[in-house]
DNA sequence: TTAATATTTTAGACAAACCTAAAAAAAGTT
DNA sequence: AACTTTTTTTAGGTTTGTCTAAAATATTAA
């Protein structure tokens, strides 16, 4: 079935609100896609009567298998066209998202697949979130808050959970990139912020809020 | 502005249409676009007071200045799509054309002159048809109907002008693409049939039908 | 456990883009 | 010039996706 750009967009974001394992609620849905409750409810009975969601009134909803399966082939779409803007045509990080919201509704599996084997079959967007595979499988990823992690280890940036272009400025002026390697000197207390050493700079400051939008992995 | 897929998609078709030059009738854009007369009307009064069109009731309809400009902004992301398809997906050249009429539509200036840019600002797409510049400047072409090629003189193919898949097909089992070199050496008159010749293969037949649809230039 | 508050749904409207059927205008024909 | 046919527009609907305001339900707090 071919499902219109509106569908999509409901679709992609009752899985971002975790709509593939928990219930999500009609305010939220309204919030994340800047529309009003009302107009939720009246795209939650459609989506209901298309049998991509599990929908009862007043309960909240949550992708079906049928949903979950479509949800993955528009982040799939997503991702794809990211990595294509960031690695082929020059977009910084904090510039693709916009115009891959555009690129996703595209409807042609043909496209998809072409582009993916262009591409060479990529793992990872520019975010450092993972792309689904032809089939919606997609690797694992050990996304560890840097909050969480331990003094004087280094650790490599893996994610950022936080895609507004504020934060991706702010991650560009620190020099701070999925891959970059990084340590936390110290941690202070009074405001939870941490010094953080990239090799070859000098030491910085960065705050709690920014800390809990980055996501690293130990080196391996 | 901004404009619709539906905006963008009428502009196209009275382009196409000659507009931008001569008078186009109401029921030749229902045929052009699958639609009816009674909804062109409609569009048409809409395009008016956009003041991209000249429209009088039952006069006919003309592109205005800026309506040309809309038209070759959408002519030159359609074209660059299908250079992009075909010459870095592989896709062939009669599948290109239904995906640009959707990516197309995808309003980023950014994306279209970063692609220009990457493709290596092409001058023509697959099909021969010239892909106008940022300024909406196009290459001349100089397109002889292979119908009026004089016998025994070698000419390249640049452009067809249909390009229904059908005929696409049958070009590509007659080995005839754009840059084909190719000369006539016989033409009958009984059914103005002819005869022609591309080296290395033997001597075949085309219609007179397919011979109109195909344009060459001499040989540089 | 009742009252207050927050969330969600329903009712009724609206704009965009399409449709059919009927009316109006233009073009072609005797 | 009058009649016929073709083209185009108008009138009145439909569907999709949105909205506001009011009603219904669920949650929280006294
Ligand atoms: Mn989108
Ligand atoms: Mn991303
Ligand atoms: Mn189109
Ligand atoms: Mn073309």
């Amino acid at each position: 079935m071919n499902f219109s750009i509106s569908e999509e967009d409901y679709i992609k974001a009752i899985y971002h609100l975790k709509g593939d394992k928990l219930s999500v609620a009609t305010n939220d849905l309204a919030a994340e896609l800047h529309t009003r409750p009302a107009s939720v409810t009246d795209m939650l009975k459609k989506l209901a009567a298309k049998k991509l969601i599990h929908y009862q009134p007043y309960k909240g909803v949550m992708l079906n298998t049928e949903g979950r399966k479509i949800a993955l082939g528009i982040v799939r779409r997503h991702r794809l066209w990211e990595y294509f803007l960031a690695e082929k045509l020059n977009f910084s990080w904090n510039e693709v998202h916009e115009v891959a919201e555009q690129l996703e509704h595209i409807s042609s599996k043909k496209l998809i697949e072409k582009l993916d084997e262009y591409l060479g079959y990529p793992k990872f967007d520019p975010h450092g979130d993972p792309i689904p595979d032809h089939l919606g499988r997609m690797q694992a990823t050990d996304h560890l808050p840097l909050t969480e992690l331990p003094l004087d280890t280094p650790a490599v940036v893996n994610g950022v959970s936080d895609q507004s272009p504020e934060m991706l400025e702010l991650l560009r002026r620190r020099n701070i990139a999925i891959g970059t390697v990084l340590e936390v000197k110290k941690k202070f207390g009074f405001d939870h912020s941490m010094e953080i050493k990239i090799k070859d700079t000098p030491v910085f400051i960065i705050t709690e809020q920014l800390a809990q939008n980055i996501f690293v992995q130990y080196e391996s």
